[in-house]
RNA sequence: GAGUCUGUAGCUCAGCUGGAUAGAGCAACGGCCUUCUAAGCCGUGGGUCGGGGGUUCGAAUCCCUUCAGGCUCGCCA
């Protein structure tokens, strides 16, 4: 379905080119001045120069050609030079009916590329075994879910892949630090124990700040360790397989509790494999060679404003990196699923590797000249101060203990409201879930990925204003009304929006206005991957709908065919609402 | 030093393919609960869009310059 603004630029460039001018004027805009008009074309003062006359001229030509049409209530041309548009409810009307009918709500499903829709993989969430989630992994799995979502919401194949930390330094550590403690045996809580100990112990500091004996001794047999595991030690393997047994169930019950979920749990280990083969290639091939020991490939290319350095392939002592693996795993991909795109999403302060090892992998031909590459950056989480996200005592905060923060805080705002009666406690648990969840991703998401932010758990939870629980407090004031509704002994209307409820109210009209736009914000922020102009929208909903609310008594309206109305216009506005914050990656409770 | 990103109200952020009076939320102040959930609605005050140039009929938005801050800069991930 096209969007709104689509339907309206072809209307104004027709009534550019009834007049004589070029159509490509005819470009509609929202309205900067909602108290003058809703959509407003800049079109006629653009081409005035060149054609040598007066915009206002220009203006009132294509005005001539707007008044007859049945899409607009208003066309006026005003000094000096715009061109003020009202749209007709009746139009709107009928653009609602039309979506509300479509079964994607008038979103229109991406081309389809050699008979299917695109495949996209999408990495995120950049896990490491052993090693529990902090708030640091926060940002790559609301970001990476949402874009997910976001892309198979648009009809593409997404999927997504955690691409665990399963291979390194971190084994080595466990591994020895086993060894010091005589144990074999061990479950998941010593694990949770054993890995931060460990890691501690290798990175002891004397009074002068150098690393004690004890730590560099420590980290020699961590990293000989390592090197046992990746050439198939059959005890260190033994380790291994036992970590991952226990690690990956927990990782997994932590992502779930973020309503974050992957299709591939693949990690390093999976592509050690691919290695020796492809650095053999790619040095026979001349694109990698030797430097400082290294093997190193060259990706300076025309047009940089500063010289890159070489990605570096392969140690000097002979071991692969972070670009290795993540070409090794390039390799698999191309094998299994041959994707037309990838997304990776990770720290913004990783894109000198992300645009390093992209240039590699298409100089060495992994990846076809038309695949495409992406790499989002996000943002630090800060804390109050500006400075990078701790605790109180200045470590990293594990995310689960920010989750159950903030669905404590939740809990609390709950109990002030509502009573025992009214909400038993094991309900209101269930809904601090839900609603915490949503404060914490709308925290996130509303802000642009790429820019760092600030991240209060005070100001999250404070549920006032533009945040996740006022987007689900206006869903599920509409979900009451529409229970209500039913239980009046109603139906609840399927797909038709009249034109009485759009041009009952300046607010009816507002939300009707929003609705439209629906398709057109889905397709910009999957074209920019920006969740957040997403959440900018629901709020601007949520917006409009809580002023129609506040000023239209929906139930007690006694005239039925017209209460039948609003709930059609309701309706779609919790579909829409419904469907972004899927897309978004949370959800409305029943009541809250 | 080089590259790169950021600088918009007291605070947190939108807006940046140039358009008319720069928008929200929080905080401050004032109204609105016998009526569909007040986690709400309505209103008031608050801004040299870091500074300076330039392009343009028109600049927060484009270009140059300058200041301030963040981040990155071959064997960590």
């Amino acid at each position: 379905m096209k969007s709104i603004t689509e339907v309206l630029n072809s209307k104004v460039s027709e009534a550019f080119e009834k007049a004589g001018f070029d159509g490509s004027f005819g470009r509609v805009n929202i309205s900067n001045r909602p108290d003058l008009c809703e959509y407003q074309c800049n079109g006629a003062m653009a081409l005035a120069k060149a054609m040598h006359k007066k915009p206002i001229d220009i203006a009132e030509a294509v005005v001539e050609n707007l008044k007859e049409s049945d899409c607009f209530k208003k066309a006026e041309a005003v000094m000096p030079g715009f061109i003020n548009l009202d749209i007709s409810e009746g139009f709107v009307a009928s653009y609602l009916t039309e979506m509300a009918a479509d079964e994607n709500m008038g979103l229109s499903s991406v081309e389809e590329k050699n008979g299917a829709k695109p495949l996209i993989i999408v990495d995120y969430g950049g896990a490491n075994v052993a090693k529990p989630l902090h708030v640091g992994h926060l940002r790559s799995a609301v970001i990476g879910e949402s874009i997910k979502r976001l892309g198979a919401a648009m009809g593409n194949r997404m999927i997504g892949d955690v691409h665990l930390g399963d291979w390194g330094l971190q084994m080595g550590l466990i591994i020895e630090e086993l060894k010091d403690r005589n144990q074999t045996e061990f479950d998941l809580s010593d694990l949770e124990e054993i890995y931060p100990a460990a890691s501690a112990k290798s990175k002891e500091k004397d009074e002068n700040g150098e690393l004690t004996e004890r730590a560099l001794e420590f980290k020699e047999r961590a990293l000989a360790a390592t090197e046992k595991l990746q050439s198939g030690d059959s005890e260190c393997m033994a380790i291994w397989k036992r970590i991952m047994e226990l690690s990956i169930p927990d990782l997994k019950r932590n992502y779930d509790s973020l309503n974050v979920s992957f299709d591939l749990w693949k990690g390093e280990s999976d592509v050690q494999k691919y290695i020796p083969d492809m650095l053999k290639d790619l040095e026979e091939r001349g694109i990698a060679y030797e430097s400082q020991g290294a093997l190193v490939v060259d990706i300076s290319e025309e047009g940089d404003t500063k010289e890159l350095p070489p990605c570096i392939v392969r140690k000097s002592d002979g071991a692969s990196l972070y670009a290795t693996t993540d070409l090794a795993t390039l390799i698999e991909r191309e094998k299994l699923y041959s994707p037309d795109a990838y997304i990776y999403i990770a720290d913004q302060r990783q894109s000198l590797h992300y645009t390093s090892f992209f240039r590699v992998a298409r100089k060495a031909g992994i990846v076809r000249e038309d695949e495409g590459l992406t790499f989002l950056g996000f943002g630090t989480m800060n804390g109050k101060d500006g400075k990078p996200f701790k605790t109180r005592e200045g470590g990293v905060l594990r995310l689960s203990a920010l989750v159950n923060e903030i669905n404590e805080k939740v809990y609390e705002k709950i109990r002030e409201n509502r009573s025992e009666e009214d909400i038993s406690d094991e309900e209101a648990r269930e809904i601090s879930k839900t609603v915490g969840l949503a404060a914490l991703k709308y925290g996130d998401l509303s802000n642009q990925a790429s820019k760092d932010y600030i991240f209060d758990i005070d100001r999250f939870t404070s549920f006032e204003g533009n945040t996740g629980p006022y987007i689900l407090y206006s869903m599920v004031r509409i979900s009451s009304i529409m229970k209500k509704y039913c239980e009046q002994g109603n139906e609840l209307p399927k797909g038709c929006v009249s034109t009485e409820a759009v041009a009952e109210s300046k607010a009816s009209k507002d939300l009707a206005l929003l609705l439209t736009r629906y398709n057109e914000v889905m397709e910009l922020a999957w074209r920019e991957l920006a969740p957040h102009k997403i959440c900018q929208y629901i709020y601007e909903i949520s917006n409009a709908f809580n002023s129609f609310y506040h000023e239209t008594k929906i139930l007690s309206e006694e005239n039925e065919a017209k209460k039948r109305a609003y709930i059609s216009l309701l309706s779609l506005t919790r579909d829409v609402l419904t469907k972004c914050t899927d897309v978004l990656g949370f959800e409305a409770p029943e009541r809250m």
